[in-house]
RNA sequence: GGGCGCUUAGCUCAGCUGGUUCAGAGCGUCUGCCUUACAAGCAGAGGGUCGGCGGUUCGAAUCCGUCAGCGCCCACCA
């Protein structure tokens, strides 16, 4: 093959995913091998590849690449989410850009929109994914709303209503008025928001004359009057809802209020009377400590409605605008009619003042623009007490593990704080209730509509029943409720419990997720795993961080500060951007990505393809291998291993950030900067064949270490280092490398010295503008910092020869390896003023630094208290400064003449 | 209001249960090189009182306290 001068990723990619496709290396079946698996956390089946994706995929193809070369039975389940809420929200946006309307179509009707538009958009995300090279196992795709899933989220919500786990109840829910359906109360958003405190006059009803008036001043009552008589003021972000009124609240303790006690006020505008009630969960310090009570819209008023028998007065339609149950506005959206009103009051002189006012609003987290709405409505519920309790155990107990280990606290926090899970949605997207309805009140729950005919047969005792006498409930289920069964549903376990696949592949091994889905998704899945299968889904949780730009910003639409993952890939290639990706991402920490990183990844990748290029062009002859060639292989091959256990240890710590640099380093570093200088024949002189075999089987090495990361490159030039058969791929190759051993440590630290000489001898040819191809003549004065490895460095430093000396040249550059002066003999070129002054400098460091041993020393406390290794390396720090402040001074003596 | 986390070089970060000349890495910067794999390159250099203060200790970037700044999560003060 003819290797281009510069690598060109997109024939690369293309042509070996297809190979790898073809070749079937990414199925996984059950066998002997232990098994390494992964789920994908499933994306929106209409969604598209953003960067918090990309930087999720990356992490789980180089997990289970990684895994694959280990040996292991890896296996990647890709597939997509049906989500249900913003699915539907797509879909009616669609529609009614046509002119349809969702409600003029029969559920059927729109559920046939719903899955041509699934079919039609659906999987995208998928596609990008392989650009990226994600080695997911394609034919096992699966989809939250497939056959198997679906049938697996209603066997469970049976079985957990049969277990009296799941129950229907009015209660005040989460209301989106934008999708028209609840949401739990992890979908809402509180986002900060400048709005006003309005306050509101409530005059106090058929009060004329307050009796006792300076008794109950006295008493501390702070009694509001004006030309239209007493009043209370009320406080209230939300002044719209005052036509829901039906009470005023006031703490039994507020002094300031007792004159309220009893009596009834009139709500503004509205004109309706009501009581005015007692309760201590009122804050006497808030506002006027008058509180205005609308059980309709508001949790708290609700709870203070159910306890004092209040009137409860529904006055917003589902869509949030006024409802006819209000004498006003009907019709009118909420923030509308927050603005008529507001002038209305005004001008009615029944505003007493407007106060600036932070406060927190919900937001559905779906539609993010619509502020949520507490709505009181019949939903369905699961219990969560039982399911907060199995999930606390797998990873209080340390059996699963979080990566990183912060997020336990959050996971536990909530679990300890859990309420019960709406589970109910009224959308048609989605897993249709499995509740069959004889009247409103009795129901039925069952798998199927036969199933339910014949459980209401029984229970009616009428077997004259059919199934025209049930009614399925109309709502579906939470997203998340098919979701939680992921790792388990892939495997059909729920259907088809104890099957091969769910043996084999569960628990799964690790999941890679962002920790804004802990809750909804994390925690249910082992809540699930615990209940359906007795044991934890995964072992490990890896949570990434938020992608921010390189300024730190989230990236987002409107900031267009969110670059798009496949034309970052057509620009610089999958493994560049991987890299990039991945360079940004220490676990846990938020991403700060930065397209120079990709640039980065390719300048990596051109180096790999350059250094190839070295070695293809090297002719081989028969002639004898040079000693600094033996010397070097030996030395890489030490090297590799070390390496090789430290990129180990960072997998299993989840540090694939310091991996890649780790094997970065290891190719830009020290193969292609030393070990191919080491053994570069001079130009156009052949390579002695043995030298040049054991460098294509480093060369291999190097790239199955890569692999995981850079995917692309690697399999090209794997399988251009030697013949390979057809099917045979890096993919599958063994990653296996052989353990360090105590002589290749020793070996990697001699080599390291002599890195040290000859980059002492460089830097002199540095400062006295000494071009690389002068040869230099080099002097160890005395005992040398290293033995055996002369040719090495005769030949990296391009010297004449290494000449022991008592006493250096005249006219040298000196620098010390450890204790060890070397000197290179320059004649006319040497600057004597310069030397001297570098001399000077060095010499006062290693007195200041030998003082500050002395100190140490000379403390009787430390030499007692401290072990005796410790004492032993100060010791041996004070003889190696006392050695080379008496070879700088002899030096400075002699260069001084 | 509670909880968690962070603050180390210009930028992004690593420094595990205190002790290897421990103050590091990558990128950027500066200097010199178009050296025949790669200028998307090579060689070299500079750069930080480890957020402030106090304490424990023979010894603190590391442990404790406190203050300041930043971030995240949770919580019904209208």
């Amino acid at each position: 093959m003819e290797l281009a001068s510069k690598y060109n990723p997109a024939e690369v990619e293309s042509k070996w995913y297809q190979y790898w496709l073809d070749q079937k290396l990414f199925a996984s079946k059950p066998d002997n091998r232990e098994p390494y698996t992964i789920v994908i956390p499933p994306p929106n089946v209409t969604g598209v590849l953003h960067m918090g994706h990309m930087l999720n995929n990356t992490i789980q193809d180089i997990l289970i690449r990684r895994a694959r070369m280990d040996g292991k039975n890896a296996l990647w389940v890709p597939g997509t989410d049906h989500a249900s809420i913003a699915t539907e929200a797509k879909v009616v946006k669609k529609l009614a850009e046509q002119g349809i309307k969702k409600h003029d179509l029969t559920r059927d009707e729109f559920l046939t929109h719903a899955w041509d538009w699934t079919r039609e958009h659906g999987g995208i995300i998928l596609k990008q994914l392989r650009r990226l090279g994600a080695s997911c196992d394609w034919d096992r795709t699966a989809f939250t709303m497939d056959e198997t899933r679906s049938k697996s989220v209603i066997k469970v919500f049976v079985d957990l209503y049969n277990k009296g786990y799941i129950y229907r109840d009015l209660r005040m829910v989460n209301w989106d008025p934008k999708a028209l359906t609840a949401i739990s109360t992890e979908e809402v958003v509180y986002k900060e928001e400048q709005s006003h405190l309005f306050h509101l006059k409530y005059y106090v009803d058929g009060l004329q004359n307050l009796e006792n008036k300076e008794e109950l001043k006295a008493a501390g009552n702070i009694i509001n009057k004006d030309e239209k008589g007493y009043y209370a003021v009320v406080a209230t972000t939300r002044p719209e809802t005052i036509m829901g009124d039906t009470a005023m609240c006031i703490n039994p303790k507020d002094v300031k209020n007792q004159w309220l006690k009893g009596r009834k006020v009139i709500v503004p505008l509205v004109g309706r009377v009501i009581p005015v009630i007692e309760d201590r969960y009122v804050d006497i310090e808030f506002g006027t400590g008058c509180l205005k009570v609308t059980p309709a819209h508001d949790t708290n008023d609700y709870m203070l409605g159910k306890t004092h028998h209040l009137e409860t007065i529904d006055i917003f339609n589902p869509d949030a605008t006024i409802s006819d149950q209000s004498p006003l506005y009907v019709g009118m959206d909420r923030m509308d009619c927050r603005k008529q009103i507001t002038k209305d009051l005004q001008e009615a002189g029944l505003m007493q003042r407007i106060e600036d006012y932070t406060n927190k609003v919900g937001y559905s987290e779906r539609n993010p623009d619509t502020a949520i709405e507490p709505r009181l409505s019949l939903q369905w519920f699961l219990k969560m007490k039982h399911f907060a309790e199995i999930a606390l155990k797998p990873v209080m107990e340390g059996e699963m593990k979080f990566y990183p280990n912060k997020y336990v606290n959050t996971y536990r926090n909530w679990l300890e704080t859990i309420q019960d899970w709406c589970i109910s949605r009224q959308l048609w997207w989605g897993h249709r209730i499995p509740v069959y309805y004889l009247s409103n009140d009795e129901y039925v729950v069952a798998e199927t509509p036969e199933e339910a005919l014949a459980l209401a047969k029984e229970k009616t005792g009428n077997a004259n029943l059919t199934l025209n006498d049930l009614r399925q409930d109309e709502d579906a289920l939470d997203t998340w409720f098919s979701s939680w069964l992921w790792p388990i549903s892939l495997f059909d376990g729920i259907n088809n419990p104890g099957n091969e696949e769910i043996n084999y592949y569960y628990p799964t091994s690790d999941l890679v997720t962002a920790p804004d889905i802990i809750f909804f998704w994390v925690a249910r899945m082992i809540m699930a795993g615990e209940e359906y299968m007795g044991k934890y889904p995964f072992k490990n949780v890896y949570f990434t961080g938020v992608v921010r730009d390189s300024i730190g910003r989230k990236m987002s639409k409107s900031l267009g500060n969110s670059p798009d993952p496949i034309e970052l890939i057509d620009q610089y290639g999958a493994d560049s951007v991987r890299m990039g990706m991945l360079l940004s991402a220490p676990a846990g920490n938020d991403i700060l990505f930065d397209v120079a990183l990709c640039k980065q990844g390719q300048a990596f990748c051109n180096k790999i393809w350059n250094s190839y290029r070295l070695v293809r062009g090297w002719d081989t002859a028969d002639i004898e291998q040079p000693e600094s060639s033996r010397i070097a292989i030996k030395w890489f091959e030490a090297k590799i291993k070390a390496e090789a256990e430290v990129i180990a240890d960072l997998f299993t710590k989840y540090r694939l950030s310091e991996a890649l640099m780790c094997a970065y380093k290891l190719f830009t570093d020290e193969f292609s900067g030393w070990y191919l200088e080491m053994i570069k024949p001079a130009y156009q002189k052949p390579i002695d064949q043995k030298t040049f075999d054991e460098t294509l089987r480093f060369f291999d090495m190097l790239l199955r270490i890569l692999h995981p990361f850079m995917p692309f490159i690697t399999e090209e030039l794997w399988q251009n280092i030697y013949e390979r058969k057809e099917g045979e791929s890096i993919m599958t190759a063994s990653n296996h490398i052989d353990a360090l051993t105590d002589s290749d440590s020793a070996l990697i630290k001699e080599i390291e010295t002599v890195k040290e000489i000859v980059a002492g001898v460089r830097a002199v040819r540095n400062q006295k503008n000494i071009a690389p191809k002068e040869t230099l003549a080099l002097e160890v004065v005395g005992k040398a910092a290293v033995n055996g490895y002369d040719s090495v460095i005769i030949k990296m430093a391009n010297l004449t020869g290494i000449d022991s000396v008592e006493q250096r040249s005249d006219n040298s550059a000196s620098f010390l390896v450890g204790t060890t002066e070397y000197a290179v003999p320059l004649g006319a070129l040497i600057d004597t003023e310069a030397e001297l002054a570098k001399m000077e400098a060095e010499l006062k460091y290693l007195e200041g630094f030998l003082a500050g041993v002395m100190k140490k020393l000379s403390n009787e406390k430390f030499v007692a208290h401290a072990p005796a290794q410790v004492v032993e390396l100060e010791r041996k720090k004070q003889s190696d400064a006392e050695t080379k402040i008496a070879a700088l001074k002899d030096s400075i003596v002699k260069l001084k003449g």
